[in-house]
RNA sequence: GGGCGAGUGGUGGAACGGUAUACACGAGGGACUUAAAAUCCCUUGCUUUAAAAGGCUUGUGGGUUCGAAUCCCACCUCGCCCACCA
């Protein structure tokens, strides 16, 4: 008998999967589309097990649609740009260019080894000139449609990267790349820089939210991002000026609490409304707090802040209200500038408490209760107080009112703001692609014309960060200096080079016409491909989804792409950790090898049948090292059964065993074929261990070559496959088939095999299981009944006590309510 | 501080309001073997008992229901995301 040996059959058909183009998609072809895919990789080191895990979902997925006659297409690619990249380029001094030369070979072979079924004729690389040629088009686009535009600000610096970060890019208050222990905060540095106005999109991209097949928390992330919240702008002059202060609120019905007026200390107003007595004060809090990093302002546990020695009017109420600043108000957020009402709001409150400014109620009940609190616990409303005519209006009516009146004195209008800011896209380093933007002295910021993409990124020296906040591209000044295209005169190509967020915001599409170089890609082709049915990753809830569904929608705005939505469904798939639960890391040197695992001789199948079963995809796992033998002992038995089969003699399978057997088949079918589709696929593979385990006991009673036994073997092959795809393919042909098992040959099932003869139905006396009764399938309720009243069991359980009640759960369960 | 999840055997985890603990690991026993590995078979929630037969069990406490791991309320614990967003 041959042993199951995982080495021999993986490089096998690897080669002749390879060779024969068995998972070359036709994306004109007649069959229905489906197209599965995983976050793109970030090449920068070795295959790991996060990689093994995300990639093998999506794969398990694709596999499925094959099986079952999709056109289905399980793409490959790199996200080559970005900074692990260059910093690996600086340290090891080769070039990016060299470094992916020689990191992306290893990743093709680990994708090959893994057995994932990708279309290599389709791979993409985004740092290829004739891929971002087109990332740098879509930057001429949202330039043309005035959705790109330069700005100076404070954005967040990191030191040690010497570049800009996007907001989504600072996890608590460190760089993304440098969140560890002895990382620094990352600081906040004036800079010129591009934008893409995401924010023109927040209302559409969080209407949409709702619909979407995905991962709850993701959606929930994104809505939480977006932060909508819809209120009110209110002008409060400045008492004996000709300035104005605006806020927002989200509460104007609370205006007649305002007892003070609170600004960042960013805000333009503060240098000129300060009196001369509080100018000391003043400029020493705004400078501390310039000197500060948002995280330490954060931290701090009391309130701080300063009085201008300016008073402002509420409009309303007409009362002169000290004007302060204050860092916990934030200059990036609405105004700048809010309204103190420290009977509702908790900040104002504690603000009003340490400096002893007024508290005045509105609410009836006259105490503090957070706003958001009172509304939370009295949703019906409550009713105004200390707000003059509006007094005793409930706080609906009298929230429209005052919103009324601030209208009609032209102090105030409805306004809807949001947390989400403008995505910032210019990084100061090398490796990325230059933005195609010619700065000239005459004509100010001229973008490179179509014909003239792409901007080729220059090879240098030395990749190093320029010093003075440019890029190393600032040194290549044959590359730097260039004609202006529209005047012709002496002019500078922009030194930024753009986010890598942004390759990977549209490289979903690229797919499907990877290789054109006329236009970004063809609607019609995409149009037919796109959305992506199903994707999946355990990261980038907010940052990546938000753009790649930003620049989607931006496509459909400019009539390239039909549907505004890149994903129809994700799933936000948990991660493994070591053993201990935590995180594996190159540090601690805990790591677990792919490739190792593979080539120990458990095999590729073993590895992502273990990982797919280990728990529920959305949980995160822990390695378990026992974990791998068990799946290989799985795959083994089942490998072992159709061998024995082989060698089996010719005879006959008795009616009973067949349909037994057709009964388990079906059986497990149907469960697989449900769970596969429902992503389900830990109690998928457990189905088809209950399927191997049932198919030894039938062995133990006979085994034969008979039909009966290999259409059982076949269903359980075809249904291992995608999980264990070489190990199925290999079986597959052993029972006689020459054509692949990883297309159209996923099994249906038929409910009429499911069907038995007896049926067992439980007992329950006042609901606890006292008895089972083995009854025919087609009994009737009576019939049921007297055979539960037969059963000896009840019998002692009910004697000389009196049955009130009965329910009966056809097919499962009687329960008798005695007293 | 806000939001969202989750608490089930020794472990990872199963269970449309209807026989809790599928499947797997681990453990114990047996077969095969000179022996070991591999393989195959059996047992395995806790507990009383020699056995037969009971009792108890899904974080805690209540509730709804003929019947609750599942629905509702309160509490405890853990995890994740956001966080002075006005």
């Amino acid at each position: 008998m041959k042993r199951f040996n995982p080495k021999d059959i993986e490089s096998k058909w690897q080669k002749i999967w390879d060779e024969t183009g068995t998972y070359t998609a036709n994306l004109h072809s007649n069959k229905p589309k489906y197209i599965a895919m995983s976050m793109f990789n970030y090449p920068s080191g070795n295959l790991h097990i996060g990689h093994a895990m995300n990639y093998t979902i999506s794969d398990v997925k694709a596999r499925f649609k094959r099986q079952q006659g999709f056109e289905s297409y399980h793409p490959v690619g790199w996200d080559s740009f970005g900074l692990p990249a260059e910093n690996r380029a600086i340290k090891e001094s080769m070039s990016p260019q060299e470094s992916m030369a020689q990191l992306i070979p290893g990743y093709r072979h680990a994708y090959k080894a893994m057995g994932w079924s990708n279309d290599w004729e389709k791979e993409i690389a985004t740092h290829l000139p004739e891929y971002y040629k087109w990332t740098q088009w879509i930057f001429a686009q949202m330039f043309k449609h005035g959705l790109a535009y330069q700005d100076s600000r404070m954005q967040w610096w990191c030191e040690k990267d010497a570049t800009v970060l996007a907001n989504e890019q600072v996890i608590d208050g460190k760089c993304w790349r440098h969140d560890g222990p002895d990382d620094p905060l990352v600081e906040k540095k004036e800079i010129k820089q591009w934008f893409f106005k995401i924010t023109e999109y927040a209302d559409e991209l969080l209407e949409a939210t709702d619909a979407l097949d995905w991962t709850e928390s993701v959606k929930l992330a994104q809505k939480n991002w977006i932060g909508r919240s819809s209120g009110a702008e209110v002008t409060y002059r400045v008492k004996g000026a000709d300035d104005s202060i605006t806020v927002f609120t989200v509460a104007h019905d609370t205006m007649y609490g305002t007892t003070f007026i609170v600004l960042a200390p960013e805000h333009e107003l503060v240098q000129k409304i300060t009196t001369d007595a509080q100018k000391t004060d003043v400029e020493a809090y705004v400078q501390a707090a310039q000197m500060k990093s948002e995280v330490e302002r954060q931290a701090e546990k009391t309130k701080t802040g300063v009085f201008t020695g300016a008073y402002a009017i509420n409009p309303l109420s007409k009362k002169e209200i000290p004007i302060w600043i204050a860092d916990y108000v934030l200059a990036g957020y609405g105004t700048g500038a809010v309204m103190g009402v420290p009977g509702e709001d908790g900040r104002d409150y504690e603000f009003a408490q340490k400096f002893g400014l007024d508290i005045i109620y509105t609410t009836e009940d006259q105490s503090f209760v957070e706003y958001h609190e009172t509304i939370k616990k009295n949703p019906a409303g409550y009713k105004l107080a200390n707000s003059e005519e509006f007094n005793g209006l409930d706080f609906k009516v009298g929230r429209q009112k005052i919103l009324e009146k601030l209208e009609s004195l032209s102090v105030g209008s409805e306004k809807v703001n949001y947390k989400m800011r403008d995505w910032s896209v210019s990084r100061q380093r090398y490796w990325g692609a230059p933005i195609p933007i010619i700065d000239c002295p005459k004509c100010g910021n001229v973008l490179v014309p179509d014909d003239q993409l792409p901007v080729i990124l220059p090879e240098l020296d030395d990749f190093q960060p320029s010093g003075d906040g440019r890029s190393a591209l600032a040194r290549a000044t044959d590359w730097l200096h260039v004609d202006c295209p529209q005047c012709g005169g002496p002019a500078e190509r922009e030194t930024d080079t753009l986010d890598t967020y942004i390759c990977s915001s549209w490289y979903m599409l690229r797919y499907m016409d990877p290789h054109n170089q006329e236009v970004i890609f063809d609607s019609a082709v995409v149009n037919k491909w796109a959305p992506i049915d199903f994707y999946n990753g355990g990261d980038h809830a907010t940052a990546h989804l938000l753009y790649a569904r930003f620049v989607a929608r931006f496509f459909t705005k400019i009539g390239i792409l039909d549907n505004p939505e890149p994903f129809k469904q994700m799933l936000f798939n948990g991660k493994v950790t070591a053993s201990d639960g935590t995180m594996f890391s190159k540090s601690k040197g805990n790591g677990v090898d792919p490739l190792e695992i593979i080539n120990s001789g458990y095999g590729a199948d073993a590895l992502r049948t273990y990982l797919m079963f280990a728990a529920p995809l959305e949980l995160w796992a822990r390695w378990d090292a026992q974990g791998v033998p068990a799946t290989h002992r799985f795959l083994s038995r089942l490998w072992n059964l159709v061998q024995e089969y082989l060698e089996a003699p010719e005879g006959k399978t008795s009616p009973k065993q067949q349909k037994e057997l057709l009964r388990i088949t079906h059986q497990t079918i149907k469960k697989m074929t449900h769970d596969i589709e429902n992503s389900a696929y830990n109690t998928a593979i457990a189905a088809g261990m209950t399927m191997v385990n049932d198919l030894y006991k039938q062995k133990a009673e006979a085994l034969a070559k008979t039909d009966a036994w290999k259409q059982a073997l076949e269903a359980i092959v075809a249904c291992v496959g995608p999980f264990a795809p070489h190990t199925a393919e290999e079986l597959w042909h052993e029972l006689g088939h020459s054509a692949t098992v990883h297309k159209d040959t996923w099994p249906d099932f038929d409910e009429k095999y499911l069907v038995q003869d007896t049926m067992t139905i439980a007992v329950q006396i006042n609901g606890k299981l006292r008895a089972e009764i083995e009854v025919a399938t087609d009994a009737t309720e009576a019939a049921v009944t007297a055979a539960v009243y037969a059963n000896e069991k009840v019998q002692t359980n009910i004697a000389g006590k009196e049955v009130i009640k009965t329910i009966y759960v056809p097919g499962k369960i009687v329960n008798l309510v005695v007293k």
